[in-house]
This record gives structure tokens, C-alpha cells and sequence, in this order.
DNA sequence: GTCTATAATACGATAGAC
DNA sequence: GTCTATCGTATTATAGAC
């Protein structure tokens, strides 16, 4: 695996993350990343829609490995979900409030338009909502409540992130972060 | 106040409602509206930042108008808002899975690198917050609480929006409103 | 006022040198 | 393998006929 591959799924990520797929140019992943014109497409012979293919499901796995890690540092799912939400606030900020939605603008831009894109996103949906559903059953939540509640905290982070990052301002997430944790002890 | 010009912002929300601001050409707007190029520059002569702009206050008080009349159906809060995520989930199935986020795809396009438009989205959000925050206010919740609620629920609708788009599936929608009904019952 | 034709530019993609 | 130059086709925006 090129190292210099690799750096162009990174920028690829990145500005995908700011800026969505289409108002991300390829000559822009090029000039970010440093590669040239040919590199792009002997490494992606296939053109944008792999590269973004590719993006999502790095960025997928990269999620997914901090979802694990957010869950098992504490017992009570309750705990669990607080922090990730608390740590993902200050992930956000850090980063100018310009990270966060890492595939959800993608997810937008693509969900009744390109069926490979939509299906890469929804892979990775259903991949974090997993985790945290196991976490929730492990929690002894009945297992339609830990699907249930799976379901809304996927989409509490998605939405809290969305709203983080139009009001420049993290009291969304820290909000979420609180209630969900009121919730989950009902 | 023309027809015409009316026409093109009904048909510049609901194509960037499906494919965001960036995928959507003036050309298809166009050719969807019936309205030839000339026109559009004489209704809306700073170009498509300007219409994008319109179009975004247009389905913002079309969304603010719904949420009054959803949180006044029912007396209590839990109800009104559990009401409304099962109406959205009906609207977003029948569009099928077209419609729904009207303007969470410009928010996240352009958070970080639009200024007007990611100020146009942010008022948006706002306005449909503070509708919630209202009455949750007068369902009896403290002035925090009723401000956090609200914030997550405005986060809750937005997030379960894409899910149900990208999964192609009311479930998030439907989840999110029964569970959005257990925590306001706390 | 309404429209067509077209300019200027950026896009994704390709061909071919080395 | 790595790169440069370029193609064809989108895009936004404008100029000018009627």
C-alpha cells in the first residue's frame, strides 16, 4: 500500500469532511495532498466516485475504532455515551468547527442521487449503530430498546455535530451529551 | 411578487433539498422550473449564492409554520413533538426519501466555507428552536432544561432525517420518536 | 421585461512522454 | 510508475437582440 495513496484518501477525507463531494474538486485533493494529475488516476483508474468510496470507508473504520474504544471505557452505557459525546465537542472545536461530520454531507449530497455512495454511507451507519446497540444489550436494555436507542444516538450525533458546526458553537453537542445521558438512565 | 420568480424557488429548494447546493446547476433549475437562463438573472441578479440564500428562508418558515401548528395539536410537549418526527417520517416515505432535510445539506456544505449562506442556515435553526423551546416552557420545563430539550430535538429531527434518507427506511424516524417521548416524560 | 447566444472558467478524465 | 499537457463538457455569469 503507496504511502502517497494513502495521503490522498487523507485529504480526500478531509476536505469531503468541510465541504462535501461535489464542491471538492479533484484538482484541490491534488494540490492539498501534493500528488499530480496522473498519480489520482493511476492509483484510482476509476475516477471520483471510488476515491470518495474509499474515503468514506476509511473514515467508517476510523469511527468505528473510536465508537469501541468510547465504549468500553466505561460500564454503564450511560457513562459511555456522555464522554464520546463530550469528547467529540472537543474534537470539533479544536478542529475550528470545520470536522465532525465525517460522511454526512456525502450521505446528503448522495442519498437519492448515486446508489454506490448511499451504500457506503449506510454501510457505515449501520457499523457504528452496532456498536453502540451491543453496548446497549450488554447494558441489559430489552433488545428492541438497545436497537431503539442505537437508532437515536447515531442520529443525535449526526444531527448535534450539524448543528455544532452552523452555530460555531459546541453547546449543541454538550446539550445531547446531557440529555441522552438523562435518557439512558430512564 | 412574479410567479415566475416564485416558481424558481420552489424548484431551488426542492432540488438542493435532494443533492445539496453545490450538485445543483443553475441549468436544471432551470430546465425544472421552465424558466429561461435570462430570467433568472433579471429576478435574481447577484446569482446563485443570492437565490440559495431565498430559497433557504422560503422552507425555513415553511418548516417554522409546521412546527407551530405540531406543537399546538397537543397539550403536552412529549405528544406534540413525538407527533411531529411520526409526520415527518410519513412525509419523508412519501417523497420516497427524496425530501425531508431541507436544508441540512447547505448547512454542511457550506458551514465552514460560505459565510452568508452558513449564516442564512444558522437563523433557520434558531427560529425552529426557539418554537420548541416555547413550548416546552409551557409544559412546565425549567428555562434549562427546556433550552437543552429543545436544542435535542432540533438535533434528533436533523440526524434521523439522514439516517431514514440514507438507510431508505422511516425506522430512525419512527425510533426517534418514541424515544424522544420516553425522555420527555422524565 | 423576456429571452438566446455566448463568454469565461472549472470540472472530471485521458493521452502519451519519460 | 510518475508526471504534464490537454480534451470535452460541465459550470456560473453576461451581453445584447427583441
Amino acid at each position: 500500500m503507496s504511502n502517497k495513496r494513502d495521503e490522498i484518501i487523507a485529504t480526500t477525507c478531509r476536505l469531503m469532511e468541510m465541504q462535501g463531494y461535489h464542491a471538492t474538486g479533484l484538482n484541490q485533493i491534488l494540490e492539498e495532498s501534493g500528488a499530480p494529475k496522473g498519480s489520482l488516476y493511476y492509483y484510482f483508474p476509476e475516477g471520483k466516485e471510488a476515491l470518495a468510496i474509499e474515503a468514506i470507508e476509511h473514515t467508517s473504520r476510523l469511527i468505528a475504532a473510536n465508537l469501541r474504544a468510547g465504549m468500553a471505557a466505561h460500564d454503564h452505557p450511560a457513562d459511555a455515551i456522555t464522554d464520546f459525546l463530550q469528547t467529540l465537542a472537543h474534537y470539533v472545536q479544536t478542529s475550528g468547527f470545520q470536522a465532525g461530520g465525517p460522511i454526512t454531507a456525502i450521505a446528503l449530497e448522495a442519498a437519492s442521487t448515486n446508489e454506490a455512495l448511499n451504500a457506503a454511507c449506510r454501510d457505515a451507519y449501520q457499523d457504528w449503530q452496532a456498536i453502540v446497540e451491543a453496548k446497549l444489550n450488554e447494558g441489559g436494555y430489552t433488545a428492541v430498546r438497545a436497537r431503539r436507542l442505537a437508532s437515536l444516538v447515531i442520529a443525535v450525533i449526526e444531527g448535534a455535530i450539524i448543528l455544532s458546526r452552523t452555530q460555531r458553537n459546541v453547546a449543541p453537542l454538550l446539550d445531547a451529551a446531557t440529555e441522552i445521558g438523562v435518557l439512558l438512565r430512564c
